[in-house]
RNA sequence: GUCGUGGUGGCGGAACUGGUAGACGCGCCAGCCUUAGGAGCUGGUGUCCGCAAGGACAUGAGGGUUCGACUCCCUCCCACGACACCA
């Protein structure tokens, strides 16, 4: 045995056993107690991993291995999310082809990964931006097609005219280009949206039943944001024409005074007159010019114009003068809302413009109505109907379905529910995404690429430069392509996907996968979708770990992609992830690190001088692992010295144990056994330190303890652990060894310390045997000399005894 | 603005369904060992008073419930995070 134990060598020794014996590799097949565990897989920047990267991976790792050892056969998957923004600009820049620069990026990930020591299933891995794996990618998108769940509408995108591209919403922050600075504009674009709204009520159903964080299922409720309402049809004074308007207060309808429209609402043209063109085509200029961002910022005032025209108020009768603004919003309900007196935004559009406003609500108190009634104040709670014909005297809930159902008879509104969340845009301007499976016929009608031509490949002939068309589009090798298979005058479809689409279904390519990645000839991948008694078996992934960014993102459209896929009959489970948790975000003071900060902290110096296992676990030591915390290098310092003692005293042989270090032990046992699957490392941590403490002092440990310890070390330092079995003279990895258990038997006492408080302060202590009457314990308290002398002289008017924990006295 | 989360020693953080606040670690202090130590070992360490025994005060601020509150309730302050005119 070694005096110091010297990290670095242990670690490489281990990699590379656990790496020869493949005793992270997981027959999917054959498998019997599956327990799939998954980290959000990263992207392949240039940049090393950082410490974030160490925080989701390493407890992960941990979580996962404890599970192992509790008999389950545990898959842990790593991937590469590998198509994106990133590598497409570092080609803009550097000329470097992403294809390139990705391969070689993954190469670095993929040995800094390995020295984390996770147990990863390298031979199932992915990477999102191999033809072996997009194949799949497209043919997710040809089943959406198929099922009518992909179509094409014109929407806006952020578009700078200089730099003549499309921008992410991350690259047109406060409206400016990052690149240039040019003013963002909005230009419409026909893209592809799938709709995951027909899955919105699923969507939120299911989250009751999800083992999630309630935080992020709030988020997501409100991001699908589901409210009950109704449909309000308002006829055009002297046309046909009839504007629909979506309304969860139709209890006001009685005071709507004017409708607005969305400035990109399809009846301004048709409305507008000739006396208000002019105004109404400068405002529409200039709302499309501004951003989403721009245009929702509350601190600014809202802007309007009158088109000249009038719609009917069903109810009252009374005309409405019809304005546009583009606070209304053309992609929520119908792009139109009815305006009055009991909303703050059209109060004050209606008193800026001069609109004439009326009331028809007041506090049921009374409260302050005549203030409301003469517009003083804005009154937007529910109340008591007034000046509403029939339904006068009605409380605003009454008067909601009372209108609805008015409205309906006569055929001019319904009862409906709307929700917030929008169809997915997938289609994106950019070179490095998978290529949507879609070619034109010469009179532009969209056609599916038959399955036998996938993977259809990106073309490498495309020159990164933007030129105001989709980089595909430059592509000669992609038209010839085309027109070869499909005929004269056909074109591809220039665009690629999201690259959530990528993410939205990779739980299942894990397990329907041999070295996707790895590999790199073309479509070496000839099974189905996912072999039905795997997905049956392995799916949905029972702990998914990754960072809170994704609470409505990815983790909505994978939820969406994995409803479809069932509904499509090629999976079983509805939703793909059972349990998920988000690790907190390591701060560096204070701030979210980030290379414009330069304040990223590089992991690699750490592990280098104290080993993977020490990093690990000192991220693990600092705080709750969802709360993340503070960087700080002062503290490692502890958990080496943990490391080198816990290997000194593992490797000092006691006969036995005392009695109360046996005790300890086991009670160390339980409290790993209890906190490490809760995630509380910090916890379980804190505790194997007390033991230690106590084996030092008794100078060893017996060898039966030395098993037991090595093993609760497995999850938490895994190669500290298997040298520490081996050196002990332990045959196996110690990662196939069982939990230990504990003896319950061992942890009870026969007597107990009990504080003894005198009106609510602690005077004094007193031992008692823990199976004591209560009449006893009073009586022993009140003889220990300390409370003895603060209850001198008084009368105790009541006793309280706390079984096992403590004695109140009251005098 | 709305919603959410959280404020505990010099620092990171513990504390079960209300039951001895400060586990564990860092740092600091003293001693041992050493040619030396930014190594190791032993002990101490919330603040204030006291030689000590002991006592007073302490979980962002203020109030309340309780024999007893970091924990429950009310008001306020601060920090962080998410969303952002949703009709």
């Amino acid at each position: 045995m070694q005096q110091t134990y010297d990290a670095s060598a242990v670690e490489s020794k281990w990699q590379k056993r656990w790496e020869e014996a493949k005793v992270y590799e997981v027959d999917l097949k054959k498998a019997k107690d599956s327990y799939y565990s998954m980290v959000m897989f990263p992207y392949p920047s240039g940049d090393k991993l950082h410490v974030g990267h160490w925080y989701n991976f390493g407890p992960a790792d941990s979580y996962a291995r404890f599970m192992r050892m509790q008999g389950k056969e545990v898959f842990a998957p790593m991937g590469f999310d590998a198509f994106g923004l990133p590598a497409e600009n570092y080609a803009i820049k550097t000329g470097i082809h992403p294809s390139k620069s990705i391969a070689e990026n993954t190469r670095t990930m993929i040995a800094q990964l390995k020295h984390i020591g996770c147990m990863y299933d390298w031979s199932k891995t992915v990477n999102t931006s191999q033809p072996e794996y997009y194949r799949w990618t497209q043919w997710l998108f040809l089943q959406m097609f198929k099922n009518g769940l992909a179509y094409r509408k014109e929407a806006n995108v952020n578009f700078c005219s200089c730099c003549q591209t499309v921008l992410a919403n991350e690259q047109a922050q406060n409206g400016l280009c990052d690149r240039c600075s040019t003013e963002v504009i909005r230009k419409p674009m026909t893209q592809w949206f799938w709709k995951i709204t027909d899955y919105a009520e699923t969507l939120l159903q299911n989250l009751d039943d999800l083992d999630w964080p309630e935080k992020t299922k709030l988020m997501q409720r409100n991001w699908i944001g589901r409210s009950e309402g109704v449909e309000v049809e308002f006829q055009v004074d002297c046309s046909d024409e009839v504007i629909t308007v979506f309304t969860t207060r139709v209890d006001t309808l009685y005071s709507g005074t004017f409708l607005v429209l969305a400035p990109e609402h399809s009846l301004v043209d048709a409305l507008t007159d000739a006396q208000h063109e002019a105004e109404v085509r400068a405002y529409k200029l200039a709302a499309a010019k501004k951003t989403d961002i721009q245009r929702t910022d509350l601190a600014k005032e809202k802007t309007g114009a009158f088109t000249g025209a009038y719609a009917v108020n069903p109810l009252s009768g009374e005309k409405m003068p019809i304005w546009i603004a583009d606070f209304v919003l053309a992609h929520y309900g119908f792009g139109a809302v009815f305006a009055d007196a009991h909303d703050e935004r059209d109060f004050a559009f209606a008193k800026k413009y001069g609109i004439p406003l009326k009331t028809n609500i007041c506090p049921a108190d009374g409260g302050d109505a005549d203030a409301i009634r003469n517009l003083e104040v804005c009154y937007t709670e529910d109340g008591i109907l007034y000046d509403s014909g029939e339904f006068d005297g009605m409380s605003s809930a009454d008067a909601r379905k009372a209108i609805a159902k008015w409205l309906e008879k006569r055929k001019k509104g319904r009862g409906v529910v709307q929700y917030r969340l929008r169809d997915w845009s997938i289609s994106r301007q950019r070179y490095w995404g998978a290529p949507i499976p879609i070619v034109y016929d010469p009179e532009g009608n969209p056609h599916p690429i038959p399955e036998e031509h996938l993977p259809w490949l990106l073309p490498t002939d495309v020159e990164f430069k933007p030129t105001g068309t989709a980089p595909l589009a430059q592509s000669k090798e992609l038209k010839e392509r085309t027109e070869k298979l499909f005929g004269k005058g056909w074109k591809p479809e220039v665009d690629t996907m999201d690259t959530f689409v990528c993410s939205s279904f990779y739980q299942f390519m894990y397990l329907s996968t041999e070295g996707v990645g790895t590999k790199s000839e073309i479509g070496n991948r000839k099974s189905d979708f996912i072999d039905a008694k795997i997905e049956k078996k392995w799916m949905p992934v029972d702990m998914y770990i990754g960072g809170a960014e994704h609470a409505c993102m990815h983790l909505i459209y994978a939820r969406f992609v994995t409803m479809a896929l069932k509904d499509f009959g090629f999976v079983n489970c509805e939703e793909p992830f059972k349990k998920l948790v988000h690790q907190g975000i390591i701060t560096n003071q204070g701030a979210k690190m980030s290379k414009s900060k330069g304040n990223v902290v590089s992991p690699d110096a750490f592990v280098e001088k104290h080993g993977a296992d020490v990093f690990r676990m000192y991220l693990m030591f600092m705080g709750t692992f969802t709360d993340g915390g503070d960087w700080s290098d002062t503290g490692i310092k502890g958990i080496d010295r943990f490391v080198q003692r816990i290997w000194k005293v593992l490797n000092k042989r006691v006969d036995q144990c005392s009695p109360q270090v046996r005790a300890k032990v086991h009670a160390t046992v339980k409290k790993c056994t209890e906190d490490i699957p809760a995630l509380r490392f910090n916890t379980a941590i804190a505790a194997l330190m007390e033991l230690l403490n106590d084996l030092e002092k008794q100078g060893g440990i017996a060898q039966e303890g030395a098993e037991i310890v090595a093993r609760l070390l497995a999850p938490l330092a895994p190669h500290l652990a298997e040298e520490l079995w081996e050196s002990i003279g332990k045959k196996g990895f110690v990662i196939d060894q069982p939990w230990p258990e504990f003896d319950p038997a061992l942890l009870e006492t026969t007597s107990v310390t009990v504080a003894v408080q005198v009106n609510g302060k602690v005077r004094g202590q007193i031992e008692v045997a823990v199976d004591v009457a209560e009449a006893e314990v009073i009586t022993q308290a009140q003889e220990e000399p300390n409370v003895a002398r603060h209850l001198e002289g008084k009368q105790v008017r009541k006793a309280i005894y706390v079984k096992g924990r403590l004695v109140s006295l009251v005098v």
